[in-house]
DNA sequence: TATATTGTTACACC
DNA sequence: TGGTGTAACAATAT
């Protein structure tokens, strides 16, 4: 489930293979994810990738021209870069196993690149998105999906977190985590991380918080995400980096999915609990 | 075949 | 009014 480090691991994978290369054209399979306020898609031919960026869960290539190409991977999305000569490659090396056995049914957008290289949109659940607009276009876009700030920029100061807090006072700390205009990127996944890290029940209200436990919650966004980008992010099904890699974060996760499961601090054993009709794993003993 | 899955949004409620 | 929680939705695998 790309969440903030998946997605930034599929960028700098890419960044390297993609940046300076051209588009020979989009092969669209499946019309549907193509956006619906998309710019036409066929406009990406013949244009040069700039560069490549993230905002929150959103990968987003500059194309020469002024456009800009965002892609949202939602649950199932993946972007498998393949050379021409087979397989994939760092640096000369193929990867085995890499982008073998594309495209394949669930290869939804072809990007065709120059020298025949590709890159393949693939997405089981059909969710995720291609759209199309003019760069200068991009703030207007983040504000419609109102995305909060950054929580690896420095900008979202502890101030500003303890406002938000403030803002909604009866919410479940949860809730707030995963609220993408509160603090963008963090998905269920690191949610419940966080929330382990900082040793808080997800289900804490904000206003029953302490100011130490505030503090616990706000330094662990960033060390938790720092942590999984590190470890290349996340594979719990379908998640592949652009080199079709597995992340190896999953070895790391002390809660998620670890339902029934001992808690590594305490042995106590970690629940699951829906809250808000998402899942959240905590263990009831280390978490207060 | 019913269920679980998650990011996002719509909506009902207090 | 606006904060809050819940459900619906997308489509598929198991």
């Amino acid at each position: 489930m790309p969440e903030l480090p998946e997605v930034e691991t599929v960028r700098r994978t890419l960044k390297k293979v993609i940046v300076n290369r051209f588009v020979r054209k989009a092969r669209v399979l499946e019309k549907k994810i193509i956006h619906q306020e998309s710019l036409p898609i066929k406009s990406v031919s013949k244009k040069r990738i700039v560069a490549i960026h993230r905002r929150a869960k959103l990968l987003i290539l500059d194309l020469s021209g002024g456009y800009s190409l965002v892609i949202h991977l939602k649950m199932t999305g993946q972007l498998i870069y393949q050379s021409a000569f087979g397989g994939v490659a760092i640096g000369g090396h193929p990867i085995e196993g890499g982008a073998v056995g594309l495209p394949n049914k669930f290869t939804r957008v072809i990007l065709e690149l120059n020298k025949g290289d590709k890159l393949y949109f693939n997405d089981i659940r059909k969710f995720g998105y291609f759209r199309l607009l003019m760069t200068h276009k991009l703030p207007e876009m983040f504000n419609r999906l109102k995305l909060g700030p950054e929580p690896l920029d420095n900008k979202v100061t502890f101030r500003r977190f303890q406002k938000m807090l403030k803002k909604r006072p009866r919410s479940q700390i949860k809730n707030i985590l995963l609220d993408q205009s509160v603090i963008s990127g963090l998905g269920n996944i690191y949610a419940d991380e966080v929330n382990y890290q900082a040793g808080i029940k997800p289900t804490r209200r904000a206003k029953s918080l302490k100011v130490s436990e505030q503090k616990k919650i706000f330094q662990a966004i960033p060390d938790i995400l720092r942590l999984a980008i590190k470890k290349r992010g996340t594979t719990i099904q379908d998640y592949r980096d652009s080199f079709g890699q597995p992340g190896g974060m999953q070895k790391y996760l002390k809660v998620y999915q670890r339902t029934g499961q001992p808690c590594f601090r305490c042995g106590h054993v970690i629940i699951r609990k829906k809250i808000g009709s998402r899942s959240a794993h905590y263990c009831k003993h280390c978490q207060k």
